[in-house]
Formats: C-alpha cells, sequence, structure tokens
DNA sequence: AACTCGGGGCA
DNA sequence: TGCCCAGAGTT
C-alpha cells in the first residue's frame, strides 16, 4: 500500500461531519442527498434535504406526488431540472425495480438526473461498490496530488480505481474522504496543505502548483437583461402562470411577463407581454418593485407592475403561457415561484401589498 | 466540446 | 463584482 489511501482513511475516520446523505443506509437517502447537492454547498442543501424527505419519505411518495408538489419543495434550490429528473426517476424505479435502487451504477446511470458522478456516489455509498465518485472536489484534489493540468474523466476515474484499490475496496468511506478534503482542506482558493494529511504525496506541493491545479477559463461579463411582469389583479385575485417545463425555471409559476424591447418602457413591455402571452386587455395602474436578480450566466432587473385586468379570458385563450390562473394572494405560498419574486411574494402572502383601489377585507 | 441550467456565499 | 460550488442533459 503506497500509503496514500490508508492516509485518507485514517483522516477521514476521525472526522464527524454533519454531511446530508452520509452515515445513511437507505438508498433513497443517499440518492436524494446527491442530486441535491449537485453544484450546490452543502450549507445550503441542509434545511432542503431534511424538509424534502420529511414530505417525500420513500421512492413510492415521490412518484406518487405530482410535480407541482416536488416544486414546490424544491423551490430556492435552483437547478430545477433537478427536481423534474428526480421525480420522473422515482416513477422509473417504481416500475422498472419494483420501488427499490438498483446496485449497479451502469443502471444508474440510466435513471434520469444521474450522471457519472452521482451513480458512483450512490452505488459506493449507499452499497459499498469500488466505483468511483469524481465530483468538483475530487477533481481538484487529484489534479493537485498527481499534478495534472487537465486531466480527461476517464484519467480521474483510473486514478480514483487505483486508490479505491489501494483502499481494499473501501470506495464509500475513500470517495467520501476525497470529497471532504476537496471542500474543508484542499479548497479552490485558499487550500491549507499545513492540515493535509497526504501533503507529502502531493506532487503539486513539491512543484509550487497547488495555486494552479486544476486550469480554470476565465468568463465573460454577465449580460443584463431588463424584464417586466404584472400583478394582473380581477377584484381580490391575480394572475399567475406555469412556465414551460423545458428550460429556465422549468415548471416554476410567475407572474405573466417578458423581456423588454429596446425603445418600450417597462409598463408599457408589461401590458404588451400580458396581451401576447395570455391574449388579456390589462391597464397599469402602479409599480410594486424593481428586483435586482443574477442568474449563473446572465442578470436581470425585473421590473414588477400592479395592474387591472381589462378584458379577455386567460382560460380559453391561445396561450403560450400554460395553465395561467386566478388565485387569490393568500394562496401563492402553495406555488412555486422562482426566488427574483420570493420578497414580493412574501408581502402578497402576509397582505402588506394589495391591489390598489380594492376595497380590502371585510 | 460547448452550452444551458439557479442560487447563494465569499474574498 | 467575479468565482465557485459533492453535475447532468442536450446538441
Amino acid at each position: 500500500m503506497s500509503g496514500t489511501a490508508r492516509l485518507l482513511l485514517e483522516w477521514f475516520r476521525t472526522r464527524q461531519r454533519d454531511v446530508p446523505g452520509r452515515n445513511e443506509s437507505d438508498p433513497y437517502r443517499v440518492w436524494v442527498a446527491e442530486v441535491m447537492a449537485q453544484q450546490t454547498r452543502i450549507s445550503t442543501v441542509i434545511p432542503y434535504y431534511e424538509s424534502f424527505l420529511e414530505r417525500f419519505p420513500d421512492v413510492e411518495t415521490l412518484a406518487a406526488s405530482s410535480l407541482d408538489d416536488v416544486l414546490k419543495a424544491w423551490e430556492g434550490l435552483g437547478y430545477y431540472g433537478r427536481a423534474r429528473n428526480l421525480h420522473r426517476a422515482a416513477g422509473e424505479v417504481r416500475e422498472r425495480y419494483g420501488g427499490r435502487l438498483p446496485e449497479d451504477a451502469d443502471a444508474l446511470r440510466s435513471l434520469p438526473g444521474i450522471g457519472a458522478y452521482t451513480a458512483g456516489a450512490i452505488a459506493s455509498i449507499a452499497f459499498g461498490k469500488p466505483e468511483p465518485a469524481v465530483d468538483g472536489n475530487v477533481r481538484r484534489v487529484l489534479s493537485r496530488l498527481y499534478d495534472l493540468e487537465n486531466p480527461t474523466p476517464g484519467c480521474l476515474d483510473a486514478l480514483s480505481r487505483d486508490l479505491i484499490a489501494e483502499a481494499g475496496g473501501a470506495a464509500g468511506p475513500l470517495n467520501q474522504a476525497l470529497m471532504d478534503l476537496g471542500s474543508s482542506v484542499c479548497t479552490a482558493r485558499a487550500p491549507d496543505c499545513d492540515e493535509c494529511p497526504i501533503a507529502r504525496h502531493c506532487l503539486a506541493l513539491q512543484s509550487g502548483t497547488v495555486a494552479l491545479r486544476p486550469v480554470r477559463r476565465r468568463r465573460p461579463p454577465l449580460p443584463h437583461q431588463d424584464i417586466a411582469a404584472a400583478l394582473v389583479w380581477r377584484g381580490p385575485q391575480l394572475l399567475i402562470a406555469r412556465r414551460p417545463e423545458d428550460g429556465l425555471l422549468g415548471g416554476l409559476w410567475e407572474f405573466p411577463g417578458g423581456k423588454v424591447e429596446t425603445g418600450e418602457t417597462p409598463a408599457e413591455a408589461a401590458r404588451r407581454e400580458v396581451l401576447e402571452e395570455l391574449g388579456i386587455e390589462v391597464e397599469i395602474v402602479g409599480e410594486v418593485a424593481e428586483v435586482q436578480h443574477a442568474y449563473s450566466h446572465f442578470r436581470i432587473t425585473l421590473h414588477l407592475f400592479h395592474a387591472r385586468w381589462i378584458e379577455g379570458d386567460p382560460a380559453i385563450s391561445e396561450s403560450r403561457a400554460g395553465s395561467p390562473r386566478w388565485v387569490l394572494p393568500g394562496e401563492l405560498a402553495r406555488y412555486a415561484f422562482p426566488a427574483a419574486n420570493q420578497a414580493v411574494i412574501r408581502r402578497l402572502v402576509g397582505g402588506e401589498e394589495r391591489a390598489p383601489e380594492s376595497p380590502g377585507p371585510a
């Protein structure tokens, strides 16, 4: 034994970190934790993990639930395709595998939302299979350990398998040790090599290239867009619509609106979009809020307006935005909305933001 | 291989 | 502000 694997396992054994999906025996719980953790910090995942499992304690419950309910539990966590895939995969697990996750990594890999990393993580952690699980942390740790500039997935896979073999096949603990090391010691910005249990084996540390591993690309500046949307009031009710399931924020609910075109004001854009998308005429009667929000690849200013319904029935119009419906402000809490809307939603649910000129509660 | 897809935390 | 994060799916 080279010692690297043994040092990793010893270091990991002394760690007691509260990480979702670890120290779990239920493969379903491991699965949910790993999907939630995709591109998401663990501290962000923790509250979602507990409440999600309380609401969907097993595959059967998840498969039998509506996508709307699953998205509501996912609201604010981002990458909503994960929730859609998880829901779809639960159905497949129920149909094909009798409600139990398959133990084989390739079978896991074929389920929606389970890629190479997640398949390896579930197989190794939940089922004890000698499979690699290379996430961003492991990629960084191995890149530094072997001083590799830009290793391919296949290369990292092979290196992981070697370490797993050195660990006597204990892939679960070894994979978790590599991930844990990457997230707490061998970090991207400020690696703490003094505290690293395998520093003596680290080729990048010997070469002085730790800060250069792995290489990262520079990103172009984020473009900006103005978005206008309307709180369309019809008496005490307001109008919401469900976004298409494909694409950005797929399946979430929103207030109707769209991009502000050049040469028009946000208020004009809000009125135009409501007419184009839902075929209803409204009059803009006031401004609600102006929200700044950043997505991964662009940023927006969301202009929200109060609007008064004039004519048109969204239920029978040829709408591109599916399933428009009228709801009371207090009912908004049932629907999953994008994070950019949350502050306004809270005010509406709490009754602080109300329809202008409305008589108010009797 | 390049793009899309959220949101939050941190220097 | 830019960068990163226990990645996957699509083209």
